[in-house]
DNA sequence: GCCAACGTTGGC
DNA sequence: GCCAACGTTGGC
């Protein structure tokens, strides 16, 4: 899951104390990512994107279901979008609990470096999206590198 | 700041 | 429903 750390960070996350709301996701297959590949109890990595440098620098917890995010319904949030109904919103929230910051980033260059995630999502030339499915092996071994 | 990639919009 | 134009993301 993508943030830009001068946004939100991993840092941030961790001050949380608690679970946090992750909205703002403005894109359909993100949207149904969170709505039907993220099951509560989940782990996933915090990638911190446009950073110096960007990469993983963490892991987070999904808690409890997703929901209508509400930034989708405040004129006042850079996130609004008057044409999401309200008895049917478009746009999802879901809440993540701080695990752990990996005591380095593993930057970009890093994980292109490490066998066995050379079908990583993140790593593929031109995609955005913003979350993205990883699967068991890249898992263990993005962890396997950051305890190494 | 550049630009590749790709999602979204809207005219037809 | 096609597709060109436009906007956004995000690495570099």
């Amino acid at each position: 899951m993508k943030s830009e750390p001068d946004v939100y960070s991993i840092d941030d996350l961790a001050k949380a104390k608690g679970p946090a709301m992750w909205e703002g996701c403005r894109n359909y297959t993100v949207r149904n990512f969170m709505r039907d590949t993220m099951k509560e109890g989940d782990l996933a990595f915090f990638y911190h994107s446009n950073a110096d440098p960007s990469g993983i620098v963490g892991i987070m917890k999904i808690v409890g279901e997703p929901y209508p995010d509400p930034t989708q319904f405040d004129p006042n949030s850079e996130y609004y979008d008057a044409k999401s109904p309200a008895e049917q919103p478009r746009w999802l929230a879901r809440d993540v609990v701080f695990v752990e910051k990996f005591s380095r980033t593993l930057t970009l260059a890093d994980l292109r470096a490490i066998p066995g995630l050379e079908e990583m999502l993140v790593l593929r030339r031109g995609q955005r999206l913003s979350i993205m499915p990883v699967t068991e092996d890249e898992w263990n071994a993005v962890i396997a590198a950051a305890k190494a």
